[in-house]
DNA sequence: TAAGATTTAAAACCCATGTTTAAGACTGTT
DNA sequence: AACAGTCTTAAACATGGGTTTTAAATCTTA
């Protein structure tokens, strides 16, 4: 009965002929969009096949079923996905406050134009607030990555170990500015109605992050001269 | 057929004889706490009245439908809502700093004992990912007081109106910062294991975020000298 | 206690939605 | 053309879950 669900997954012929998008790859595509929209649990896979034009019938055909769809997703979304963005910020050889800065203008960047393939972030929030099944693995993996990186950058500025409490929690601190961008988008429009999301208005937010953050983590540079004036105002 | 549904909501005795916990009190009791954790869509009538003791049709005798308990829960949350925590801490009379460094750990708090009646704040978290119908109402009712108060004080230390784009932007750092916390727990907990949220690690948390955020705000109170040493180091 | 209202209980209803089936269409091969 | 794979389609199936019904139980009031 349950054993061995004989799933018809082809051999599918690696990265497709790219000539036409196949309705694998077009149930793929829509299939993003929705579940960032919706997450996983509210989205319908009628609403998918019906957005990319396939037949109910494809999603099991092509990915055994809904969960399959969504580990595919998942899994693009980490391998192509723009953590390129983010990294190639990291990459950057260049001042490291200009670094910090660049990611997050990057990461910012992806709420701005919410049509591009930048769902991948919008799915990790579904998945902060309601974990799905076998994900949190495919969630983990990209997510550690970016997370280590970013305790390096941090503790490079305040010239502490990437692993310390301190260089954590300031990682937490410039992570939720962000994310509070990116998920509370609908309840900040309503308590600030003159919000718009346009690409100025981001960079203005952008720099204000930058900015708050900074001016703590330079505060935090204790051995480094970088500030003219550094009176311990009590802190600790 | 469908006109006036005739729900039988009876003028239930305002609020209730208290003796012994009534149907409809547990079931919205139950309602919180399971619509806290798997948000509107993924919880399940049946769930709630198994948490409850009560039957199937409980809550649509007392409620019309699952939107209908679904709406008490967001307004006795409105209404019993600990806002008085944030409230109490923005109505001492202390310096503008201790005030902030009390919302920040008002609110923080709620993340160390889940079990408390402080479903309030994660079902929030829930709204702002997937809004739910009728709702934005309530969640505006209680979001936009705390939002108002919170530019104020932030305003007042900054000097600056509490409308200017600047405030809200602080605000929403201070914000975010708290947020990461509340919904990102379980992933926080995955990228750093040693994580335990007990309550002097609240506290350090919420220590650092008061530090990390004034250490800003300080460096932004343009004209009265709290700060002997400002160099305007290229902000705008 | 009888009559009426209110509340609870069990079962049934019904639809949305994930899944499967079985047949048809397309493609390439011999 | 005939065959064998691969893919698509329409329809049906099955079930989870919100809702409704109907009757019994409980409470209220006279």
């Amino acid at each position: 009965m349950l054993p061995s669900k004989q799933i018809r997954r082809q051999t599918h012929r690696v990265a497709a002929p790219s000539a036409t998008a196949s309705t694998r790859e077009k149930l793929v595509e829509a299939a993003g969009h929705v579940f960032a929209e919706h997450g996983y649990q509210a989205t319908t896979v009628r609403e998918i096949v019906k957005r990319s034009g396939a037949n109910i019938a494809a999603v099991n055909y092509h990915f055994g079923d809904k969960l399959g769809l969504y580990t595919e997703v998942l899994q693009q979304s980490v391998r192509a996905a723009r953590v390129d963005a983010i990294n190639s910020a990291l990459d950057r050889n260049a001042p490291l406050e200009d670094i910090l800065r660049a990611v997050i203008g990057a990461r910012l960047q992806s709420v701005a134009k919410p049509n591009l393939p930048d769902w991948h972030f919008r799915i990790m929030v579904h998945e902060l607030v309601q974990p799905t099944p076998a994900l949190s693995r495919v969630v983990n993996e990209v997510s550690r990555p970016i997370y280590k990186r970013l305790l390096e950058l941090i503790g490079g500025i305040i010239d502490l170990p990437p692993k310390h409490e301190k260089t954590r929690l300031c990682a937490h601190s410039v992570m939720g500015q962000i994310l509070v961008y990116v998920l509370a988008g609908p309840l900040l429009k309503q308590l600030w109605p003159e919000l718009e999301m346009t690409p100025e208005q981001v960079d203005r937010i952008a720099k204000h992050i930058g900015d708050f953050s900074l001016a703590y983590l330079r505060q935090e540079t204790s051995g480094v001269g970088k500030l003219p004036c550094k009176t311990n105002r009590g802190n600790k």
